[in-house]
RNA sequence: GGCGGCGUGGCCGAGUGGUUUAGGCAGGGGCCUGCAAAGCCCCGUACGGCGGUUCGAUUCCGCCCGCCGCCUCCA
């Protein structure tokens, strides 16, 4: 059974599904208006960890993530642009599912916009001023904290510390600084959406309410983000839903930051790496990897050491896919399969038990290196059967992470012909004209390793 | 000011009241190899500071120092 830290309580407790076997889990998703970065990785690697890992565990999951495409960034961006907002999203949607692709990421089973879901936020803001919990000022709809029973319950703090901390705005007609917007006025030159308070547009807060109940239902299992999100936006879409009497989510679930330079890395310090130019440069896999050797709560710091290392890491994992030969070896789905596949059923249990506790990755990870290790030992001692089977439950081990090792590539021709001449100069031992060959292969980008079947390729 | 987290060996990064170690990367030494590569073995004996609890603390408690996050758009 799982076990998972929950943000409302602070504490780390046993997922209690709302409908056995099934798991509904919503996680925001991100604004778009600009390239992605890495932080966007960050939660849709962790998330896609999780889902990943249910799955593992033989539940079938329904994954719902949201695309804002309403927001006053992209407004300023298409303004700047002399662009169409649609212009605009359509583009940065397409560039974050990319990068999803590129991450080895599932990709959400619904992918919702904020600006097909406005009829339902209406209707959503109308009930809330119907119940005298929304009010209408000179700029829009508001919320009115007071009125919510609980609120606070992820700042995991009191209404009224939550106040004192509060920023106040010149000139704001809110009844509390906590108050937040519902409905925006129009302002010239933006786009609208009718509504009974005139021509506007929904506040952030509500998109992921309606769109979560409506794909999820009420009493959805997990609902997650980065933990940035956790408050306001997470605690005020509780409040909404709380609100209107909905049953909201069961679990709330957060992902630490990442971290450059001992900083919090985000747009408006201007020190974000593009997760475009990452992925560029770098295997999507080594920064699964890298995240998947820390903790998902914790703060990583993501540098280009960092990233190195882990793909160092990786290569010995690939290696060991060569070494057995586990090129295209179907890979079993589930915890369960995987075992009666004849995977090492102490190995699988083991990495069960770190990651039915809170995900714990790292220990995950150790084991499956440990299990690699094994492999090998075995192997060197003549035992390939046994190295094979260890060696495909860690490839087991290592899918359900979501990292697919690599192993042999096919050569083109004119590579197959330079590294059978290769060999035929080894048999001949002309170790100067091998020694050329092998320059040239390494030259062409190709890794060239001798063995008993003579001499094998990768990239 | 309020709330929360962190400080581990060269680097990244887990974890635990004590007997034998996370793991990875980098480094040194060996084995294997025509040379490599891959792999295996061995090595460094780390837990911010000061007190306290304890037979014993890196692990619990207190204080201090340093760092970070949220309280505002934010993954």
């Amino acid at each position: 059974m799982l076990r998972l830290h929950d943000t409302a309580t602070g504490r780390i407790e046993p997922l209690v599904l709302r409908d056995p076997g099934q798991v509904s889990m919503y996680v925001c998703g991100l604004t778009v208006y600009d390239v992605p970065h890495i932080g966007h990785g960050r939660f849709a690697l962790a998330f896609d960890i999780l889902r990943r890992y249910l799955e593992f565990s033989g539940l079938e999951v329904r994954y719902v993530s949201n695309i804002t495409d309403i927001d006053d960034k992209i407004i300023a961006r298409a303004n700047e642009e002399k662009r169409t907002l649609t212009d605009v999203t359509r583009e940065f949607e397409a560039a974050w599912w990319v990068a999803v692709d590129a991450l080895g990421i599932t990709r959400p089973t619904v992918a919702p916009r904020a600006t097909e879901y406005v009829d339902d936020m209406v209707t959503l803001v109308a009930d809330l001023v119907g119940r005298g919990i929304a009010y209408e000022t000179s700029d829009g709809v508001y919320l009115s904290v007071d009125a919510v029973p609980g609120y606070g319950l992820l700042a995991r703090q009191s209404l009224d510390s939550l106040r004192a901390g509060a920023r106040v705005e010149p000139g704001e007609e809110k009844r509390s600084p906590l108050d937040f917007v519902l409905w925006k006025k129009a302002k010239p030159g933006e786009p609208t959406w009718p509504s009974p308070w005139g021509p506007g547009r929904p506040g952030w807060h509500t998109e992921c309410v309606v769109m979560s109940l409506d794909l999820l239902g009420d009493d959805f299992d997990i609902h997650g983000g980065g933990i940035d999100l956790a408050f306001p936006h997470h605690e005020n879409e509780r409040a909404q839903a709380v609100a209107v009497g909905r049953t909201f989510a069961r679990h709330w679930v957060h992902n630490g930051h990442v971290m450059m330079g001992g900083e919090k890395m985000s747009k408006s310090l201007g020190n974000f790496t593009s997760l475009t130019d990452l992925l560029e440069r770098t295997d999507g896999r080594a920064y699964r990897l890298l995240l998947l050797r820390s903790h998902y709560r914790s703060q990583v710091e993501v540098t280009p050491d960092t990233i190195a290392d882990a793909e160092e890491a990786l290569k010995g994992l690939d290696a060991l896919v060569r070494r057995f030969h586990l090129e295209g070896v179907p890979l079993a789905a589930t915890a369960a399969q995987a075992t009666a596949e004849g995977a090492d059923a102490v190995a699988v249990a083991s990495f069960r038990s770190h990651m039915d506790d809170d995900l714990g990755t790292p220990a995950a990870v150790a084991g499956i290196f440990e299990l690699a290790r094994q492999a090998n030992l075995a192997a060197d001692a003549g035992d390939n059967t046994e190295g094979r089977r260890l060696a495909l439950t860690a490839a087991v081990l290592c899918a359900a992470l979501g990292l697919r090792l690599h192993g042999r590539v096919e050569p083109d021709e004119a590579t197959k012909a330079k590294a059978d001449a290769r060999d035929a100069a080894r048999a001949a031992k002309d170790w100067a004209r091998a020694d050329a060959l092998r320059a040239e292969l390494e030259a062409d980008g190709w890794h060239l390793e001798d063995g008993p079947e003579g001499g094998q390729l990768h990239r």
